[in-house]
DNA sequence: ACAAGTACGGATAAATTTATCCGTACCTTT
DNA sequence: AAAGGTACGGATAAATTTATCCGTACTTGT
């Protein structure tokens, strides 16, 4: 996390949420996090295409940009959960439009991206 | 355009909308070309935080997606213009949402991702 | 004691995206 | 004829993201 970013964010909304949600499992994390998957383990076997470090980078950054929280249970097995925040929840709705129509044209992305 | 991806897109409709909507530009491409914006210079002034070369690359991955079509007009001096397909009209709702969503959201998502 | 589960993160390599630099061609205006 | 407009694209460097490899610590069940 030592790393400063050189190319800047623009003034506009949309550059932003670039930034919070264009990682490569993002849109994912916060769907399977918004429908009660919310433990590290959980998701990891839920994304197994996904390596196990790469989960843990984009929690982390889904995190500090207060898209979900992250609360660690002091119990005998370490346990830590995350839930959307507020913040989060607001963003939910981009975020299924984007799956939403994804899905609805399946068909034709596969085609255009051969 | 000899490049081939070694990072496989996903069975999932989000996947596919990572591959066509991620690039740096393409969302105020989108937006501008649905706005009647059409002429490659003129989108180059619109956009001057981006390089000409980088703006060419993400128009023509739009057309190869299908997003948006290109006309060359034969004329004495040579005349372009771009416009949304049928299927980047459909994609547009997408868009919006993102654009409002970040504008609504433009003070908190400065705060979190400084 | 050992295997397997919970969880986290440093360091680096590979892949991908974005920026920069260069050059082309043709037409119009000065 | 030179300057500036239209437009396009190769080659490469820099930035960023993603993958891979390694190691930590603690707990439970065998």
């Amino acid at each position: 996390m030592t790393y400063q970013r050189k190319i800047p964010i623009l003034e506009c909304g949309h550059e932003y949420v670039r930034e919070i949600l264009y990682g490569r499992w993002k849109i994912t994390l916060i769907y399977y996090i918004a429908n009660g998957v919310s433990r590290p383990g959980e998701l990891q076997r839920k994304i197994p295409q996904a390596g196990r470090r790469v989960l843990d980078v984009q929690l982390n950054q889904l995190v500090k940009h207060e898209i979900i929280s992250k609360t660690v249970y002091d119990e005998a097995v370490a346990r830590v959960e995350y839930r959307l925040t507020a913040f989060g929840s607001s963003l939910l709705p981009v975020v299924m439009t984007i799956i939403e129509w994804g899905n609805q044209n399946i068909k034709e992305l596969k085609r255009v991206t051969r």
